[in-house]
DNA sequence: CTTGCGCTAGACCGTTCGGTCTAATGGCAT
DNA sequence: ATGCCATTAGACCGAACGGTCTAGCGCAAG
């Protein structure tokens, strides 16, 4: 099995998973450059040779990075579903586990690319059009499973939302257990 | 009617309602001692005086702040209402029209005091015991209009979760929609 | 009027911030 | 072997950071 190491990574990407790493472990303005270099292994002069507009530049490419990620843990969980309250079900457990594995530190991939990021308006859409691809990309998921295309887009960003704030809070608890109870709660026992 | 100006709260209590605005608008660490000082008129001695481990003192005084805030609002949402659903929709559209006058800029409050804060366990601790007083309160709520107590605690649970959820997603999207079409996507049409 | 003190006022401190700039390096095409 | 350019390397910068400290204001008690 081909383990990919981080150290292995071109520099480019060694600074996107570093930062997204400490992004969503701390923050975006809690995290300094200085550290993330450090982490990353990396030269300050790769940061603004690979990100000419710096900490905001590498914190978009971050967010498309997180982004990635959450989609291909949603077609893990909703590609063998049978129905859109299986897959639903499915996302959530895969995602306290992922909880779990970051150690209850890290918040939610979505809410630290929708919370907190650069000033100004940019990154801000940027965030916005990131939360609507997923949200689609969910729904696909649903009208695949025989709902109308306005229900899946429903349940789909119903899910988002309610994932997202449940893991927030899961993560002040420093437990996956609201995660995992997520699905009951929302579909019923 | 008697209008309470910013400018005639004691010094103190202007610096936690300066401190809880900008924390929800920028978030903890965006926000520097300079800026937060110049809003409320206030003197650095001043700070240090009433809060002297400084500024994640204040991000305590703030958090408690606006939790009480929040459950004026839940009271006032849950008090006439006669069952938990039509509460908890008067609630979303309570918020709604809040996030509508924050100008879509702030972050949810609830969100706020549990996602950005100072570091170290303190501050966390505090935030999820504030979450916990929250969440106590809404289901008590629940309980008075009639369900049994274990349902009433998680329909209370959900509906923070989903209410912090969409807060962040409408902030987002600069829009209070997602807010107010919670309750039906929550509880069905 | 005098004393005491809660509070204000802001100069000042060392540190760290994000960002710039120049020099050196390494591999590749010729 | 040589020249070139993408990349690395890190010293350096001014600004802003959170925090400390001393001086003095203003009011209430004696």
């Amino acid at each position: 099995m081909a383990v990919i190491r981080k150290s292995d990574l071109p520099t480019r990407e060694r600074l996107i998973v570093t930062a997204a790493t400490l992004f969503r472990q701390q923050g975006y303005h809690a995290t300094g450059l200085a550290e993330l270099l450090a982490m990353a292994g990396v030269p300050k002069g790769s940061l603004y040779h690979h990100f000419p507009a710096g900490k905001a530049d590498l914190a978009m490419a971050a967010a498309d990075w997180v982004a990635a990620e959450y989609i291909r843990i949603m077609d893990d969980a909703f590609g063998p579903a049978g129905g859109f309250v299986q897959g639903a079900t499915t996302l959530c457990f895969k995602l306290a586990k992922l909880f779990d594995m970051l150690e209850a530190a890290n918040a939610c991939p979505l809410t630290a690319m929708l919370f907190d990021g650069p000033e100004g308006e940019e990154f801000r859409s940027h965030a916005e059009a990131g939360f609507a691809r997923l949200a689609t990309h969910l729904a696909g998921h649903g009208t695949r499973l025989g709902l109308p295309p306005a229900v899946a887009q429903d349940r789909a960003e119903l899910l988002l939302m309610a994932v997202q704030g449940t893991w927030t809070i899961a993560r002040a608890q420093r437990s996956a257990a609201a995660l995992r109870k997520l699905p009951v709660r929302l579909y019923g026992g």
